[in-house]
DNA sequence: CTCAGTGTTCAGTG
DNA sequence: TCACTGAACACTGA
């Protein structure tokens, strides 16, 4: 599930691994999920040779610093994956990328239905979609007046807004819901129609979810126990760990599961 | 067989 | 130009 925690945790992951190394070997598979100028051997062939020298985020998407200043960004759409690799070691199915690092072991995407996107870029940040990307609330300065303001002229239901990427960079379904059910709001009122002070508590929540969820690697089995989470998927759960029902319906496009 | 789905982006409307 | 809605994208699994 690859909202912000998820990408923030492979981000440290290639991190630890894959900064100071050199690319030995590279793999880009035919897929058009890898668009470039370059074909996908042209890219794997630029990537040779290439010392990872740091590594960035913001919202859902990342990418890895090269020596040669260019980015080799990454975007994992709904089912993608970075994997860390040491000898030995299988790999998954769906390899779209494969780095050989200096130090033997691999770093490798894998993406099972190509919603997602591979990029050699000059500059990440400087071009779409990251350039279009609002704050992130955990990389960014994301001050209370400006999301008050932002808020006050948006007339959509809030569960829309929390997934517009201009207004809060990496918040995807289950973190919007997540952020309701805790902030205590009908995920169907008009962002222009919020209190004060339920801006304030969307906010807080938010920050408190995003901050335990990367604090626990996003691994979804140490997610608090009260968390709606828990019993958001497949329909399964009537009711959340209160005994509260849960109602399930479309907003803003998105199934959204919320708690009256 | 049908359909929903963790994300983004575009067309159409107002 | 913007805000908003709904559809499209690709594929798997329920």
């Amino acid at each position: 599930m690859p909202e912000l925690p998820e990408v923030e945790t492979w981000r440290r992951l290639a991190h630890r691994t894959a900064v100071d190394q050199t690319i030995e070997q590279a793999f880009c598979a035919e897929d058009d999920i890898i668009y470039d100028r370059n074909s996908p051997a042209a890219v794997a062939k630029i990537l040779q040779g290439q010392k990872v020298i740091g590594t960035s985020r913001k919202g859902k998407h990342c990418w890895l610093d090269l020596e040669n200043g260019q980015d080799l960004y990454l975007h994992f759409g709904m089912t993608g994956s970075l994997w860390w690799l040491q000898p030995g070691e299988p790999e998954p199915s769906h390899l779209k990328l494969r780095l050989e690092l200096s130090d033997g072991n691999r770093l490798v995407y894998r993406n099972l239905r190509r919603i997602g996107k591979i990029r050699l870029l000059d500059d990440a940040a400087a071009v779409p979609p990251v350039s279009r990307l609002g704050p992130d609330p955990l990389g960014d300065s994301f001050p209370l007046a400006d999301l008050q303001a932002q808020l006050a002229k948006r007339k959509a239901p809030v569960k829309a807004v929390l997934l517009d990427q201009k207004v809060f960079a990496g918040v995807g379904n289950w973190i919007a819901d997540e952020v309701c059910y805790q902030a205590h709001l009908n995920p169907h009122t008009k962002c222009d129609q919020l209190t004060s002070n339920q801006v304030r508590e969307l906010r807080n929540s938010l920050l408190k979810i995003l901050k335990k969820a990367v604090a626990v690697d996003a691994d979804a089995d140490r997610f608090p126990k009260n968390w709606l989470f828990h019993y958001r998927w497949g329909k399964k759960a009537e009711c959340d760990a209160k005994g509260q029902k849960i109602l399930f319906e479309q907003i803003g496009g998105r199934t959204t599961a919320w708690v009256p």
